[in-house]
DNA sequence: TCCACCTGTAATATTCAACTTACAGGTGGA
DNA sequence: TCCACCTGTAAGTTGAATATTACAGGTGGA
């Protein structure tokens, strides 16, 4: 049975992104709550207790690493509802996935 | 065979210092480097190319963490040296430990 | 003695993520 | 029309992490 994980090779930037991405108490919340299902933005913001706009700036940092996914829908009645869901990731973290990183950044800048 | 890896139930708050602990360009080398063998600070420095300060600020973050640790060891001759070595570290990160770090934080909040 | 190493920290700048506030615009329904 | 929702962004502020510089002190050997 496939699943459409990760697990592959990531340059240290990238690794990097992850990190900085997944590590922030909003952030970690924010997982969480699309864990159970997508949510739009409004009421994403309203179940975490946090103005829009910060809860924005949130949600691009993880759309960026491509831990979560956006898309734009239009509900029942026409009303336009920015939807998140969760990018189901798996991410190990050891010494020997560090070193994996930095190799590969090597592997980049022969491509240049 | 048995080692001295963790995969233990992190709090939330455990989690974003281990990953704020590793996500870091300067840090990542330092691991990668630690992870060849203990390397005193000085010699560090000079192998990343950082100054020394700089250096100990982030040896100090690795080692709250629990990443790293440092020992002040004397060399044949009696000069000091402060060796640091690698905590070989295991974390796994998903949409499950996720969720598993906010579920031990409530844990924490019960025994208060 | 002086030189070449080393450890350790304090004080200060600088940079960047995080957060707030305020705005402009859309829809459907009362 | 007004109200209650929604999306989206462009400021500006603040504060913590990062980085620099400068210092005080120790050792062994030439």
């Amino acid at each position: 049975m496939e699943d459409g994980c990760e697990d592959e090779v990531l340059t240290s930037e990238e690794l990097l992104a992850v990190l900085a991405a997944i590590g922030h108490p909003i952030r970690l919340r924010v997982i969480a709550e699309l864990a159970a299902g997508q949510v739009h933005v409004s009421e994403l913001a309203r179940r975490l207790g946090v103005s829009r706009p910060l809860l924005y700036m949130h949600l691009e940092r993880l759309e960026k690493a491509e831990l979560v996914h956006g898309r734009l829908e239009l509900s029942p009645d026409g009303k336009a509802l920015k939807y998140f869901e969760l990018a189901p990731f798996h991410l190990t973290l050891t010494p020997d996935t560090v070193l994996a990183a930095l190799r590969a950044d090597q592997q980049e800048t022969r491509h240049d």
